[in-house]
DNA sequence: CGCTACATACCGACCGGTTGGTATGTCCTC
DNA sequence: GAGGACATACCAACCGGTCGGTATGTAGCG
């Protein structure tokens, strides 16, 4: 196997990624990227076409790994739990078991960086970011639904706000836990949701 | 009172803020802001040092909306309702009501887009953000204590953690909103934050 | 094997345009 | 006529992107 080829397509966009999650995607120059990258700009622009060319892979590999990561623990909790009401529990507890332990670098998630500067990106790339959390509200609104066949909630609720409160419970504690320096801030979301649907369903 | 100064102050900080709220402050150029005001660049650098300037400038008044907002739900819940039960409802019932009817351009938070190009600002800049959040979580804070000292709650909950989850609500609602073009997201997302807490000290 | 033909990966100089910022000038008001 | 409120003109640095070139394959063929 070619060693270049694939691995410095990706060391560029890893290099990418970090400098746009810490400063965003327009202030950062595609000189600045392979500088980091210990590369030139003819080795950039060969790998993309443009700078946007770069970012909607970014986005579609964010995307990737972030319904990888969904996909992961709805198996996991299919598997665990026979219940409903435990099914949708355990799923949550795995999402807060995964950002437990974080210390150093407070999470940043690139959909944020992207909608914060949404002007900038085509329809595309706005697609992927969409798609991607409305694939999430399904799949939540499944796990809710399911549960609440089984056994009414304790108050009439919106099943859809519900399962949407889980992606905007992490969209915001990447925002406030940057904003505040707090590592543990977004397990502690996490696990405010789960207190939330104890309260619903009846742990 | 003079037509000018301020009047035209003003004016450059309010189209800076349309155009860093819809593409980023990185994107957005004193070349821009000026014509979307129709100055010149020595107008801009007569009424700010640097573009620095501006940014510390925006969001130290964005801060202040924000506490002035906070303030007015904070003295109108506590002359609407004694009970610190009530008290807390309606609080956040204020706030939701504030949110409700937005229908055309989704909601923006300034803390949002600095947050996501976090790397490019002072320390200053970033206290402001912080103390402003973090009076938030105090009053919050304040709100469930009283509420809790009145009755417990019907779990155990971690009280600051779940007076953050309103800030997060918002901050992960302006992201969500924006990104899936719902405008009535933010005001259901706070509903939900209400019926969360009603299920907590019971409505 | 040796030769040709072509592809991939990357370099670094360079281009036009834009950036934040400055220096100077002009007009209006007190 | 002094000072505030702007406009005009300009600069050096940097921006995304292009281009000619090179080094290293790699496949086909005799």
């Amino acid at each position: 196997m070619p060693p270049s080829t694939v691995d410095t397509r990706t060391r560029i966009m890893d290099e990418a990624q970090a400098l746009i999650l810490d400063r965003g995607y327009s202030a950062t120059s595609v000189g600045a990227i392979v500088e980091q990258a210990d590369l030139t700009k003819g080795a950039f622009f060969h790998h993309f076409d443009a700078k946007a060319d770069l970012a909607r892979a970014l986005v579609e590999r964010w995307a990737e790994h972030d319904l990888a990561h969904l996909d992961a623990a709805l198996a996991r909790s299919d598997r665990l739990a026979r219940d409903p009401v435990q099914r949708l529990l355990v799923f949550v507890g795995l999402l807060e078991e995964a950002w437990e332990g974080l210390t150093e670098p407070y999470a940043g998630c690139l959909f944020v960086s992207y909608v914060a500067e949404a002007g900038l990106f085509d329809e595309g790339t706005h697609a992927v970011i969409r798609d991607t959390l409305l694939r999430w509200r399904t799949e939540v609104h499944g796990l809710l639904q399911a549960a609440a066949d089984a056994g009414p909630p304790s108050v009439e609720v919106d099943l859809e706000a519900t399962a949407d409160l889980l992606v905007v419970a992490f969209e915001g504690s990447f925002v406030v836990s940057r904003a505040l320096g707090e590592a543990d801030l977004v397990a502690r979301q996490i696990r405010q949701y789960r207190t939330y649907l104890e309260g619903l369903f009846g742990g």
